[in-house]
DNA sequence: GGAGAAGTCGAACGGGCGTTTCAACTTCTG
DNA sequence: CAGAAGTTGAAACGCCCGTTCGACTTCTCC
């Protein structure tokens, strides 16, 4: 095995770049519009280097999604201990900055077996994470875990978020905004509960 | 102008063989797999024909949206006037065969403007349906309307459906069977109370 | 049965794609 | 300061794409 060369740091910089440019693409244009010439043209590079730096353009894919995935991973374990876990772990699902990169992953992943696996071992992470701090938090919030189990209200915590902000972007006039109200209203009553309950 | 001369049944035939096998490459590769040479593979034609029948790429997936957005617009108008319109609502939402085909339209949509700008005629009929009858359905199952309102309701049934048919077909293991079975339980408890409440 | 429309075919257009190759260049290291 | 390692540029590979075109056959209707 020959030992590993060493990158220099102006490369390792412009891989960032090439990471940062992909996921711009991916957000203005859609995933489809990601190639090696597209995400050249936008750091200003040939796209043969797109290659020498991530490899193949599944591996750019899986770059991005694991450096952003990273980052949200953290940010919902920081919001499920936070005061108020409810509401947190809510704007954050709810932030369409954050959900619409994934929902790009998501198409993406239907036809790219390796970007797939790597999104379903994120996923898994996700929704464990969500269901072991669910399991200490619902009774607090004054719900019974048999007739709401962590699953359900993960799971439909999640598709709310994800069914808004996907409409949302689609300039799609589904009332979301009422929606949007509803649930925050009922994340006040329910974080109120559980003030009131620990008090 | 010369009037239009009327398409041989042939041709009319082929044309739902088209919309057909664009369906079936949609599910099996991914909506980016379908192409005029793979969908003209598929049916036995050749290329050029796929665009004599239904003009370009973009009016190929929007005829085929169109086809199925009827037909499930229709079966829901159905279910939300059945016996238990809850639950009939479920189990069309959280079908895989049907939303598995509109998670793929969602992803295509956000780079095909054409495609999107149906897709969201089509959600906000489907919306608007849901909601109008909610307002009617949710008083029944003893659901404070202004607690949860019908778009809540619908946003967070229709999500949850779609996130757990997403993870289904990713093979993603976050425990949707739990979530299921919790969901069938709440949609037994919630028509058994319509039923006490409307005797 | 013949005019003309409907349908079919094969070839071709320009273009984008992922990726490889290879030679030239820079930068670091001993 | 030489040579190794890292980096860059240009060109090219084969492939698939949407769509158009012109010539052909088949059908329909008067």
């Amino acid at each position: 095995m020959a030992e590993k060369r060493r990158r220099r740091a102006a490369t390792v910089e412009k891989v960032e770049q090439v990471l940062d440019a992909t996921e711009r693409i991916m957000l203005d244009e859609g995933y489809a519009a990601v190639s090696s010439r597209s995400v050249a043209g936008k750091v200003g590079i040939n796209p043969p280097m797109v290659h020498y730096y991530v490899g193949s353009i599944d591996d750019l894919f899986v770059a991005v999604l694991r450096r952003r995935a990273e980052g949200i991973a953290a940010q919902l374990a920081d919001a499920l201990e936070s005061d108020e876990p409810l509401r947190s772990w809510w704007q954050l699902a709810a932030d369409p900055r954050g959900s619409a990169l994934f929902i790009e992953f998501i198409a993406a992943s239907n036809h790219r077996p390796a970007l797939g696996k790597v999104l379903g071992e994120y996923a898994r992470e996700v929704r464990k994470l969500q269901m072991e701090r669910l399991e200490e938090l619902l009774p607090l919030y004054g719900l019974d875990p048999i007739e709401f189990p962590p699953a359900l209200v993960a799971a439909a915590t999640q598709g709310l978020a994800f069914g808004l902000v996907a409409d949302e972007l689609g300039g799609h006039d589904t009332a979301t905004a009422e929606a949007r109200a509803a649930m925050d209203r009922l994340i006040d009553r329910l974080e109120a509960r559980r003030k009131a309950s620990t008090d």
